[in-house]
RNA sequence: GGCGCGAUAGCAAAGCGGUUAUGCCCCGGAUUGCAAAUCCGGUUAGGCCGGUUCGACUCCGGCUCGCGCCUCCA
């Protein structure tokens, strides 16, 4: 089945052709480490961890690499506020989003390169687009890219390069040729943070990082590139200035760019402060809760972040996991038993339709009403499998049924407090004391805790 | 100002030129000792103004409003 996803290159949808036959090679670009990753970071984290996934469930040879960048300015600039190394700064953020990502259910990247590791990349591609002349060093010390040299500047972004001349800011000390041009080597004095090179001691630019890393890792001509909204312009229109000025190709093939994260209209930003960090959500919220709000919207379309938007998500799940209660045991289904799913050919159309999540969940949704209707079924275990096998596609499903439905807060009442009730009122129905049955449904009730009766016995959830 | 995106029912969110999206909420029924869960049914749409068409939420034009990038930000 053709996999369709929209350029913003060409700013359509577009028929995916691999440049090897079967084998995808993608670039994100990851974080900043300089502090904790909010919910934006989030958000294209796991819209790029559900490409890999479902990419390569469809049999796709997939090398996903997703960088760190852990040298730049405002990382130096946060270390020298806390009086402390970058490297010790940059690395306690790294374990962090680390930690983040794994809460998260994300997949490492199968390559997660770091700017600083690559110094010799780097200054290698300045070398070159020095000597092509798509550099020059200036008489401050640092090395800019020539941007009038470059004629396809702007054709990522859609910007006109006379405009951009027009609109640039003016900065009267700047030793720029030209104000549109980018830093690729700033100079750094001898007590700064810096690195030894052909124009003195210095440290990379912000965007040539990724040019190196990703040439490094999947060479000069490679299939997608993806990143957050705000990356097309200025860093990808200036990574493909760099990487195709000096690798003289062709850079990717297929950008793809997530959507905002908005809290009350506005994009959630570290500028804006108005955001949420990722460990502040878990706290309240169960992971796959976070993931499910992430995936719940087209990955191009804002989102609006709210209590409320995760209050929904958590019951869109509840009916997952309700459906699941009794299929503990039923494992997901493999490929060949998908094969007949009709529910699992609309959730794969769905995803090969530039990744329509929303689309794929409406139809786990119809698989679910066909395995409430058919409870003690073999029909039913099959659909159960084929449900487990969808969610581990999109990352989820993945917690035992009552696990998740039964998770609480710290200061809950506790599980065994719930199952001893359940055992009492047991004995109540049991004895046909439907008044103290009842009485022990609502203490529970108020507890937050709902029971569920069956000819199996009797099962719960916190609300 | 330049470039781009969006406007769908109570909320969220998709596809589609004519046929139920889907989820949450709400109403009715079945089920249940009573509930809950579930199933069945139902209510509530397509910013505004034109145009194309036998027929438009879906295509075209205009307008209004909102948002993003243009500056560090995913």
């Amino acid at each position: 089945m053709t996999l369709n996803l929209y350029n913003t290159l060409t700013r359509q949808k577009e028929a995916f052709k691999p440049i090897q036959p079967g084998k995808i090679s993608m670039y994100v670009c990851g974080v900043t480490v300089y502090d904790y990753c909010h919910l934006g970071h989030a958000r294209v984290l796991v819209v790029f961890d559900v490409m890999a996934r479902f990419l390569r469930s469809q049999g796709w040879d997939l090398t996903y690499v997703r960088n760190i960048t852990d040298i730049d300015d405002k990382i130096l600039r946060r270390a020298e506020e806390n009086g402390e190394p970058y490297q010790s700064l940059t690395h306690r953020f790294i374990e962090a989003a680390h930690e983040d990502e794994a809460r998260l259910g994300i997949d490492p990247p199968d390559i997660e390169p770091r700017a600083t590791a690559h110094i010799d990349d780097i200054i290698a591609m300045v070398q070159t687009l020095v000597e092509k002349e798509y550099a020059y060093a200036a008489s401050n010390g640092d090395v800019y890219y020539r941007v009038k040299h470059f004629k396809e500047y702007g054709k990522l972004s859609n910007k006109n390069p006379e405009e951009l001349l027009a609109g640039a800011r003016i900065d009267v000390e700047d030793a720029k040729e030209d104000p549109r041009d980018f830093a690729l080597w700033k100079h750094a004095e001898d007590s700064e943070t810096g690195w030894d090179s052909p124009w003195g001691r210095g440290r990379p630019g912000w965007h040539i990082e990724c040019s190196a890393m990703s040439k490094h890792c999947l060479g000069e001509h490679f299939d997608i590139h993806g990143g957050g909204p705000d990356l097309p312009f200025p860093h990808h229109e200036n990574e493909i200035a760099q990487s195709e000025a000096a690798n003289g190709c062709h850079y990717v093939n297929y950008w793809v760019h997530a959507g905002a994260l908005r809290v009350d209209g506005e994009k959630m930003s570290k500028s804006l402060g108005n955001f949420f960090t990722i460990r502040d959500v878990l706290e309240k919220y169960h992971p796959e809760v976070v993931r499910y709000l992430l995936i719940g919207s087209h990955y191009r379309s804002p989102i609006n972040y709210s209590e409320d938007s995760l209050i929904e998500a958590r019951s869109g799940l509840e009916r997952f996991y309700g459906a699941l209660q009794n299929y503990v045991d039923v494992p997901p289904a493999t490929p060949e038993a998908l094969a007949d799913s009709r529910y699992y050919r609309d959730f794969v159309t769905a995803l090969n339709d530039d990744f329509n999540t929303r689309l794929a969940l409406a139809a786990m949704y119809e698989l679910v009403r066909e395995l409430n209707s058919e409870k003690s079924s073999e029909n039913a275990r099959l659909l159960a499998a084929e449900l487990k096998a969808m969610g581990s596609i999109l990352g989820l499903l993945k917690e035992a049924p009552e696990r998740f439905l039964q998770a609480g807060a710290g200061d809950d009442i506790s599980a065994e407090k719930v199952e001893a009730l359940i055992a009492e009122r047991a004995e109540a129905k049991k004895a046909r004391n439907f008044a103290r049955a009842d009485e022990i449904r609502d203490q529970l009730q108020s507890e937050g805790v709902v029971l569920q009766d069956s000819p199996d016995g009797t099962q719960w959830r916190r609300e």
